[in-house]
DNA sequence: CTGTATCCTTAAAGATACTG
DNA sequence: CAGTATCTTTAAGGATACAG
């Protein structure tokens, strides 16, 4: 959350994935305010999720791994938009590279998917104290 | 975006995810100021992301279908965070009901899994025309 | 074209006190 | 307990001009 819990973030990330690559593509895009937009561009760059790369005078912000490793989860937020938002449908299909559309991203364990209603949260080795509190008090909660 | 991508509406999804349904729980989790709580669950419940139920003295408040619908992009992000912007482990573990850890979310088209390079974008039957000339425009861009 | 620097305006956020 | 109301502070955002 820290590194793209942003409005502004989000949605450069959108655009470069859609292929935007210079500063100005995402201005035309977004219409956001210049000094805002190099902000963000920073601060993605010093994430390493996006690469500064070609001549300092006219870069081009292209994703890292780490930055290509988002997709899956900004994919599943559009299709959630296109499901319960959209009021006309979706406006970009997201497919392979054939062409054929991309399925509902589901989760899944080994024993195959796993609805919303069942899933659980358990602390991890590495909870901290704070965690392990709030999760007990909310489990308890509601048994 | 206009309806989750918020800071605090993000973290609200999450407790609520984790079980928290009272405002005092959401609160205290959080520390966000009682006013920010009051109008981001009022927000998500004008979008009927959660609902309030119970007393109206002292409502819970639940996920909706839509609600629980944003789980996989949740995970998702969560899992990215794992991997991605951890120091040091998973602090939570997202299991099914017999408590085995997810797998990754992965992108699937009826082919098979999909690389995040190998997606696509393209517009959609219903896509305006500004959505067209900037796809087409990034597309061009990068051959 | 890609920023940086500056100013200005607005909105978000926090703190606090109060009420049903 | 779950808000509402009010006030103050802070930060974000936008507009503009300028520079490399």
């Amino acid at each position: 959350m820290n590194l793209v819990g942003d409005w502004w973030t989000l949605l450069i990330l959108r655009d470069a994935f859609f292929g935007a690559q210079r500063f100005g593509e995402f201005q035309a895009s977004l219409g956001v305010a210049r000094n805002i937009l190099a902000n963000r561009l920073d601060g993605l760059v010093r994430s390493s999720i996006l690469a500064r790369q070609g001549p300092p005078r006219r870069p081009r912000y292209t994703l890292t791994d780490k930055g290509r490793a988002l997709l899956p989860a900004l994919v599943a937020l559009q299709q959630w938009g296109d499901v319960w938002a959209s009021p006309n449908g979706a406006p970009i299909l997201v497919t392979d590279e054939a062409g054929a559309v991309l399925q509902p991203v589901e989760l899944r364990s080994r024993r195959g998917p796993v609805d919303a209603t069942n899933v659980r949260f358990v602390a991890g080795p590495d909870a901290t104290a704070r965690t392990r509190a709030f999760l007990a008090a909310v489990a308890g909660e509601r048994p």
